[in-house]
DNA sequence: TATTTCTCTTAATCTACATTAAGTTTTCAT
DNA sequence: ATGAAAACTTAATGTAGATTAAGAGAAATA
């Protein structure tokens, strides 16, 4: 199974030993999933933390209309979570599922907090991935309360290049808060000008 | 100068003995500031945390019509920081003043990284309560995009009961994302109702 | 390959909230 | 205490983006 992708990207930040390497390996589990369906669903406990290997999940909430909002995109290389309902044990108020076929490994709460505990080295890399998802959603407020659809829209793109060119468009939309009809309207009528 | 509230919010997650306490006490500077004062401002490099234990600071950004918009409050008892100015070392997009006469504690980065290394619970530490921000973020994002203005309102004052009490109401609605004339007139007509 | 099901587009109408402006009240610094 | 500066209110008008509706194109599944 393969596990090569998580490994190279705890790479980037700490140097595992084969111990270490060896112990994180033992507590992972290999899933893989069609497109469309579920691994969390609102409602759910959030039990586990989710490393994309293949394809790409999503996250979002439907609102009292039944409209989705996404909250994040998680291609290969990506962790997904509802991070209220991991660390408090609630309800999920997000659903996750596949945007396309995908893979994906997962870690259940009890291991993820032990490998925390035994290697610091792995929770060194947790606090830092975390400061950059914390960094990501603090400006992601900002921007959505600074700019415009379009700008936002034009955000999207510099920051996903490779997203925008496999989502469908009304899943771009729910990303930047906009309607598919507004986003369509937005981006034809932006050709004229 | 006084610490206390800061090591005993880290008492809730980890313990301290006593020679990692006088560390971490070794490396902590003392600030006091003035209603206004500025201790962040946009284009600076955010190099160092700041933990709050008297009065409150907030972290807003300007807009290009020059309304500020604020991301978070920090009442004694909290962190408050650009992550990504800090994390990457680019200029801050945040602002950080006084809301009223308050007191800091700071921690600058090569310190902040060197406590994380050395004291491996003073990580745990900060990649727990990293989680909770981040937990936070995640839900004011798709409250936002999810809810009305009053029902973010109503959160508000349900989340954070002792700040709506000192706060200017023009704070609040600059964190809920409207105009203070809105907010007004959503609250005095919401009365009739 | 057919057919059902998404996705995208266009256009008319609607609405939550912004903007502007001006007056009133409260707070703050001297 | 007193004047200046914030903060709050009310009301008229403006607008970005939502909603509704309906047709056309693309793509998934049988």
């Amino acid at each position: 199974m393969d596990h090569n992708l998580l490994l190279a990207g705890i790479a980037k930040y700490v140097n595992l030993d084969a111990e270490e390497q060896e112990y994180l390996i033992s507590v992972l589990h290999y899933k893989k999933i069609k497109r469309k369906q579920l691994i969390l669903e609102e409602g759910d406990i959030n039990n586990k933390v989710t490393f994309v290997t293949s394809g790409c999940l999503r996250s979002y909430a439907v609102d009292k209309n039944g409209t989705e909002h996404v909250l994040q995109f998680a291609p290969a290389g990506w962790w997904i979570t509802d991070m209220r309902s991991f660390t408090t044990g609630q309800p999920a108020r997000l659903n996750i599922d596949a945007i396309e076929d995908s893979e994906y490994i997962y870690i259940p709460k009890a291991n993820f907090e032990e490998l925390n505990i035994r290697i610091p080295k792995f929770e060194h890399y947790n606090r830092v991935i975390g400061q950059n998802a914390l960094a990501t959603y603090q400006h992601r407020q900002i921007d959505n309360v600074t700019l415009s659809a379009m700008e936002r829209y034009a955000n999207f793109c510099q920051l996903y290049p490779s997203l925008i060119k496999t989502l469908p468009q009304k899943q771009v939309a729910s990303y930047i808060g906009v309607t598919p009809e507004f986003l369509s309207k937005m981006l034809n009528t932006m050709i004229v000008k």
